[in-house]
RNA sequence: UCCUCGAUAGCUCAAUGGUGGAGCAACCGGCUGUUAACCGGUAGGUUGUAGGUUCGAGUCCUACUCGGGGAGCCA
């Protein structure tokens, strides 16, 4: 008999009713009785679990009535209408083979378990509800951002991972050395000498692919990258990593409104797509995770976000100053209460801040007609604060090297990236999109560690 | 990195400076439709690590490790 997955039984269960069926898949919960018991099993397939029902003529009834939670069995029998509230169907079994028995030390027991420890046994969580529903959710939202980008014609590029430019300020870096660093070569003044080095100089892991991606757009207009980013930050919070997955499109012939208009519309096809694809997930995330998920994503869905510029949103906060601890002053960075107030309290939806002033942003940014402020764009939003940041880029090569040098960046370190302004450079904008911070808004989950199946963290790589 | 709170049985938590307990899980038994099944019983401990104060420390002090919340940095 051929294997049927218990997702095809709940999608298609009137092909199934009243058939034989044969299902394999890991205990989650037994329940016996002297003559009779039942077993839920879950076999991957689908986040719902499938009842089976098991009885005294069974030949092995009483090693089946002692499987212990997360054994492996197979199992052959009639799927019937189950006279239980709970589910619509069940599995009367007429044979039960069990395939791997566990250990009873399974640490996964059948209560609520904290994620805190759950975090400590990373290599079984994913048998847990709610991590079978994260890490579901991701790969579809994965598979997403490919389907919006690739449908709207963008190319995916594969920047480097490991990367020789060091300065571009976007975090600390991680060094990549081939050198024993129990005895590396030094040069004449007695600091290391990477020149020894694999790749003849200083590399690192990347913080962001998007100056190499950069190139590409002004050959392919519309380009994407997705892939893993690197920050050696010493950040201990709930929403910082040292491994993370970033997207970054970036568009040619395109300004600061377009930039923030491609980031709506992306933002609105991942919720929706999450929404149509994974539904038991986004309930169970909408009971038990976060109770006003399902009000959040479909008040995004159907309003557009809020857009003010730096100037204004100082303007605004301005007469909240009393709230915050530190009082808003034009010229400062926002702090993350008064990033939080714009979109939780004064907005209640995510909103696009533009046009910061220029000491505070990165050097590539397009310097805008006042001197005084750059075309940059952050997207915060309620829970997570800043999702998206990103920027029309400076395409005026006089102005990106002025603006290189106020910084004291070495323009000759960035010759290639100078190049495309000289060939054929035109405006162009692009932003960097945190995907850990998309699950997280997408399912309620409040810390990034539970949305990345390992996540690295200071001193913290366990598995 | 800073502020703050915490770490006790496999898990979640109690225990006034004076004999470390409970619920759940595990194990044994019972139960004819269960739903985190239920009922009875058994076993389970170097109180995060290293020092210190004290007649006596889970409890007080110091350092460290890890975790939660907040901040900085950012995505």
């Amino acid at each position: 008999m051929q294997s049927t997955l218990v997702k095809e039984i709940y999608r298609e269960t009137t092909r199934f009713l009243n058939q034989k069926v044969e299902l394999s898949g890991w205990v989650r919960t037994v329940r016996t009785s002297k003559a009779f018991g039942f077993i839920e099993i879950n076999d991957g397939s689908f986040f719902e679990n499938i009842q089976v029902v098991f009885e005294e003529g069974l030949t092995n009834f009483a090693e089946i009535g002692k499987l212990t939670i997360s054994s492996a069995i197979r199992i052959q029998g009639e799927l019937v209408p189950s006279p239980g509230a709970k589910q619509p169907f069940e599995l009367k079994a007429e044979n039960i083979e069990v395939l791997s028995l566990a250990s009873a030390d399974y640490p996964l027991q059948k209560k609520r378990h904290t994620f805190e420890y759950l975090r400590t046994i990373a290599h079984l969580r994913p048998r847990t509800n709610t991590f079978a529903a994260v890490f579901r959710v991701r790969s579809m939202i994965a598979y997403a951002v490919h389907k919006f980008f690739q449908e709207k014609g963008y190319v995916y590029v594969h920047t480097p991972i490991i990367t020789g430019s060091d300065a571009e300020g976007a975090g600390e870096m991680f060094k990549v050395t081939a050198l024993d660093l129990a005895n590396p070569p030094k040069d004449g003044e007695g600091n290391v000498d990477f020149s020894k080095d694999f790749f003849g100089r200083v590399t690192s892991l990347t913080v962001s692919g998007q100056l190499n991606v950069e190139t590409y757009c002004m050959a392919f207009r519309k380009v994407y990258t997705f892939g893993p980013t690197f920050r050696a930050e010493n950040s201990n919070t709930a929403r910082h990593a040292a491994e993370f997955w970033m997207i970054e499109p970036e568009i040619a012939f395109a300004d600061l409104a377009d930039n923030m208009n491609l980031a709506e519309e992306m933002m609105k096809f991942l919720i929706q797509y999450a929404l149509d694809n994974a539904p038991e997930e986004m309930v169970f995330f909408n009971n038990f995770v976060d109770k006003t998920l399902f009000d959040r994503l479909e008040n995004i869905l159907n309003s557009e976000f809020a857009r003010v510029t730096y100037t204004e949103a100082v303007e605004l906060l301005e007469k909240e100053n009393a709230k915050f601890e530190y009082p808003v002053r034009w010229g400062m960075d926002l702090q993350t209460e008064h990033e939080r107030y714009l979109t939780e309290k004064i907005f209640q939806k995510p909103v696009f801040v533009s046009d910061y002033p220029k000491g505070i942003k990165a050097f590539y940014m397009r310097l805008n007609d006042d001197n005084k402020t750059v075309a940059a764009m952050d997207l915060l939003v309620p829970g997570v604060g800043e999702i998206i940041g990103g920027s029309q880029r400076e395409e005026r090569i006089e102005v990106l090297e002025g603006r290189m040098q106020e910084v004291g960046l070495n323009s000759e370190d960035y010759w290639w990236y100078l190049d495309l302004r000289r060939y054929g450079g035109v405006k162009h904008a692009g932003y960097g999109l945190g995907f850990e911070r998309v699950i997280m808004y997408l399912t309620g989950i409040s810390n990034i560690r539970d949305v990345i199946s390992f996540p690295r963290t200071a001193n913290s790589s366990e598995f």
